[in-house]
DNA sequence: AATCAGGCCTGCGGGC
DNA sequence: TGCCCGCAGGCCTGAT
């Protein structure tokens, strides 16, 4: 589910209920998700204060008094619930970070909820992932941009340190098609394969174009594009393909502003109408679905 | 060094 | 209605 927007979102929701407080427990229902929770996981954030959030790329990073960080991915499939401890409202952060349904206190703990954090002013934040692809782990806050997960990432999109300069510098000499290589996150960090489909479609460029190709010029475009398609999702409360609610009540609308992906033969909406384009075509590239307009991405 | 297929897991929707 | 198959927003590993 989650790339950068989403993340962004969930982060969000994340801050409003938990900045300022302490985390008082932590239940933790299995040994690790993509890789086993770090080594006193419990008894390392129980106690401990949330100073502040951040977010690099897709991790999220919540800093805890004491000096740690704990690292939040979400993978393919994780979301974020929160609900207050004994209130018959029960709001939930989903992927966007925040609120649905109503729920008793004493139901059941959802499906695939492997950790809870359980807060002094009486909240549960959960950390849900059918498939376990999502991570957990704990860094020192002054070492954060060392976590092996962190190290090798290039820049974040929205950063001013994000141009087209450096986008060409990235991509010269790649014998690789565009769409993989921005899906490189050593090229850029935070995009995955929605957001590529969109910003090549707003660049029109292809997505079967040598990444080497786009240096240059085609840079000019990707960049804005890129850059102006996250800050749009990000303001709408990212996107949710599934249905999830956000801490203010509003669900994520971006999906529905999607130009290509998930439409498959439906018309390219910037096409004109004579001569009809094809529509929107989906083509496998690494195993991945890319969505474009062959006649206007070039 | 760079590139790509495969694997990790579970859930869901479409087709029969 | 129910079953089976293909597919899914990420990322790491190993083979080439």
């Amino acid at each position: 589910m989650p790339e950068l927007p989403e993340v962004e979102t969930v982060m969000r929701g994340l801050s409003a209920v938990l900045q300022g407080h302490r985390i008082v427990e932590v239940e933790l229902r299995r040994a690790g998700l993509r890789f086993p929770f770090p080594l006193g996981l419990a008894r390392r954030v129980e106690g401990r204060r949330v100073i502040s959030f951040r977010r690099r790329a897709k991790y999220m990073l919540m800093r805890l008094e004491d000096g740690e960080s704990l690292l939040i991915h979400l993978g393919m499939s994780g979301r974020m619930v929160a609900r207050p401890v004994g209130d018959a409202a029960m709001p939930r952060l989903g992927p966007q970070g925040a609120v649905s349904d109503a729920r008793g206190h004493n139901a059941p703990p959802e499906a695939h909820e492997h950790m809870v954090l359980v807060t002094d002013h009486g909240w549960r934040v959960g950390f849900v992932d059918p498939r376990r692809f999502g991570a957990v782990d704990l860094v020192p806050t002054a070492e954060e941009e060392g976590h092996r997960l962190l190290s090798g990432l290039g820049p974040e999109p929205l950063d001013d340190a994000f141009t087209p300069a450096a986008l060409s510098a990235a991509l010269a000499g790649k014998r690789t098609p565009i769409k993989a290589a921005l899906l490189d996150q050593t090229v850029v960090a935070g995009l995955g394969n929605i957001y590529v489909c969109e910003a090549l479609y707003r660049a029109g460029i292809s997505p079967r174009r040598l990444a080497d190709s786009c240096a240059g010029v085609r840079a000019e475009r990707l960049v804005p594009a890129i850059k102006a398609v996250l800050a749009e999702s990000i303001g709408a409360g990212g996107s949710s393909l599934r249905d999830y609610v956000r801490a203010d009540g509003e669900v994520g609308r971006f999906q529905e502003r999607f130009a290509v992906y998930g439409r498959e033969d439906e018309p390219c909406p910037d096409c004109p109408g004579v001569p009809p384009c094809q529509g929107i075509q989906r083509i496998v590239q690494a195993g991945r679905s890319t969505f474009f307009c062959p006649k206007r991405q070039r």
